[in-house]
DNA sequence: CCGACAATGATAACAGTGTCAACATAAGAG
DNA sequence: CTCTTATGTTGACACTGTTATCATTGTCGG
């Protein structure tokens, strides 16, 4: 008699690792905090703990590989709104606020992000990663007034970047309490000329 | 025959919690990601994991009681800036470089305090962190401009805070390399007029 | 088709962690 | 001096990341 059911569980997951990322992704998404646990991840995925180290070297691999996967998200995002809002002054606004809403609409992965990069050994692709960030800071830089020299457009990036960040970790941390309208007068305070 | 020395250490160390929190806050700076164990902890005080719990319900609180610690550090900080500095824009810009200087100066101390702050449960007297926080932000909103009105003095606090909040975190996170010129440059950008 | 081999999984164990219960010692009040 | 309270210790529990060893499956050459 044929098995109506594959048998339980095939001891094979076919593509575990995927289904790690995945779950794993979700599960640091529900929190606000992003916490994983092995043991509780393979849980989640019907599978011994040691399984994982088949596809991940170790723990920091795998947070480092869903970081990854955050800030391609986050990067995407970015040029979604850049795209979209087109240049100037206005563009560079809304790209701005883009950036702190996702932070605060995705408050465990915006912080899996930072924590995991500027660790000692991030153990992922440098290239990828390399890629990743330049793509966010791309999103970001794309909208700088044209009137400024090449020195003034990377200053003026890295405090548009600065600001944004600060604010979006500062309502992350419960500094300042998170209002739309707030942000906008904040990233609008911005203002750019050469002085 | 009386003992020479107090013979090897007193059941009682006279003032543990004090001690605790001081070579706890040594063995943080020590490192540049802020990671404290309570038995290592309780090995440097040559007492027992467990004496600690007499001092501090868990281990929460005692890494509150240390980022407080930290908090009290930064703010009389920016404090002695902003009395040093003077009020007006030069003023502003020397607390906002301050503020920079100090997280990479202390780069664990800064963190952990933005580790522990917009934890669920901050275990710490709310009255204390408020002053702390009150006092923090005090310093940076004491060199504002005088002509704005109230409104729109918060906002430029709270722009100003995210700026070099935001910027230090980045340095501290390895996404831009620390350079006190491009502080200068990047804080001075800040520009305040009512648009 | 079949056997060798690599890929992927499970089990058991180790060191380490935070935490608690029970017990031991010191200090202070009556 | 005794009783109480504060403080410190020992032993244990549940948990974690990690490793070594063994089991199962898929794959590829003959």
């Amino acid at each position: 008699m044929l098995p109506i059911l594959p048998v339980s569980a095939p001891y094979h997951h076919g593509d575990l690792r995927a289904a790690a990322l995945q779950i794993g992704m979700e599960r640091i998404e529900d929190q606000d905090h992003p916490d994983l646990g092995l043991r509780a991840l393979a849980r989640d995925l019907g599978v011994s703990a040691t399984a994982l180290y088949r596809h991940f070297p170790n723990k920091d691999a795998l947070l480092d590989a869903l970081a990854l996967e955050a800030l391609g998200r986050l990067g995407a995002n970015q040029a979604r709104a850049a795209e979209a809002a087109g240049g100037g002054r206005n563009g560079f606004i809304e790209v701005g606020i883009t950036y702190v809403t996702w932070a605060v609409e995705n408050p465990s992965l915006f912080r899996l992000i930072y924590t995991r990069v500027g660790k000692v050994d991030f153990d992922c692709d440098p290239t990828e990663m390399g890629e990743a960030f330049m793509q966010l800071r791309g999103g970001i830089a794309t909208t700088m007034p044209d009137n400024m020299s090449i020195e003034q457009r990377n200053v003026a990036a890295l405090h548009a970047w600065s600001l944004v960040h600060g604010l979006a970790m500062l309502i992350l941390d419960g500094q300042v309490e998170y209002d739309p309208d707030m942000v906008r007068n904040v990233v609008v305070m911005t203002d750019f000329r050469g002085s």
